[in-house]
DNA sequence: AGAAGATAGTTTAGGCTTCAAGTTTTCAAG
DNA sequence: CTTGAAAACTTGAAGCCTAAACTATCTTCT
């Protein structure tokens, strides 16, 4: 395997006050990790259904929404920008897996939902995306799973505060 | 705050074997909490030194190789692609922060290396990201955090093995 | 030496992403 | 009603990223 960025430089950079060496060592690492799974799902998706990872939370959003969702609710769920919904909207009406409506009491807006094709694809990648990382992170024990799950949990509300008190 | 893709797909999909839907509540944590404070990151990177994350990423690889590098090991650290390298490098020789240099016993190669501004400036980006990170993380424990290293690093151990298996 | 194959780097086409600016429609006051 | 602000969505420019094709150079084998 190719030496990894981020583990590298966990032995770097050492000019630091006390615990901060510690902390960007853990960032470091959880990233490595992310994206390295992150990274051979998008290869799988591309190799096996030849899409991309944003295409298939896409598709996610609208499935689990009978009625459709307009664009802004869409760029309100995956965290992206309104610019970059219009566009994967664009290309998954392209290629029929999801269809526009209007929405009758809005006349600015609009509703996507999934097409026949575009549920029975959807059904089909998420699947194998589901085995996909059940294979990947099969070689944890469920005890190992359940602590990360807790400390996951735990780190992201730290980060949360920390950016609603600083972010001020 | 914004309601979170992941946070939500937690609580979808469960026509699923055994133990998967476990995993993929793991890896959707995963995901949300390393995508957060990458986020933010990137954010404060754009809003304080106008600057991008792979830009940082770039400049770190350089700051720790005296003698420079070649893109085609920038491209192998960084684990991205050669014609990545070649764009990313023109924008930072543009922006006086790297140079180019030829290298004597193989013409087609050339070295690339920061420049005293490159360096100063990338002192400076280190400095506060390393602080960002520690502000971050700074709400987990010490034991939280050496437990959490522990397992991502047992983590991304699991996921290399299982690549190497199913890939080969 | 000369051909074949490998390696270093660039280029090109296309998708993803953001930010900023623009259009259309709605809503809230006056 | 009409005017002005806000909201929904799109567009355009620029950067990031990949895969594939391409150029130039090096290496190896005969």
């Amino acid at each position: 395997m190719i030496p990894d960025t981020h583990v590298d430089a966990e032995t770097a950079l050492d000019h630091s006050p006390a615990g901060h060496k510690d902390d960007l060592r853990l960032w470091l690492r959880m990233l490595s990790c992310a994206r390295l799974i992150e990274a051979e799902i998008r290869r799988r998706l591309r190799a096996r259904f030849d899409t991309t990872l944003p295409r298939f939370d896409f598709l996610a959003q609208l499935e689990r929404a009978a009625e459709g969702l307009t664009p802004g609710e869409i760029s309100r769920r995956m965290m992206v920008t309104g610019g970059n919904v219009t566009g994967l909207a664009a290309r998954l009406e392209e290629e029929g897996l999801i269809e526009r409506r209007a929405v009758r009491e809005d006349r600015r807006a609009v509703t996507l939902r999934l097409t026949p094709q575009g549920r029975r694809e959807f059904a089909r990648q998420t699947a194998a995306h589901e085995e996909w990382v059940a294979e990947l992170l099969g070689g944890l024990s469920a005890t190992d799973r359940a602590a990360l799950l807790r400390l996951l949990d735990r780190t992201r509300r730290g980060v949360r505060a920390a950016m609603s008190e600083g972010g001020a």
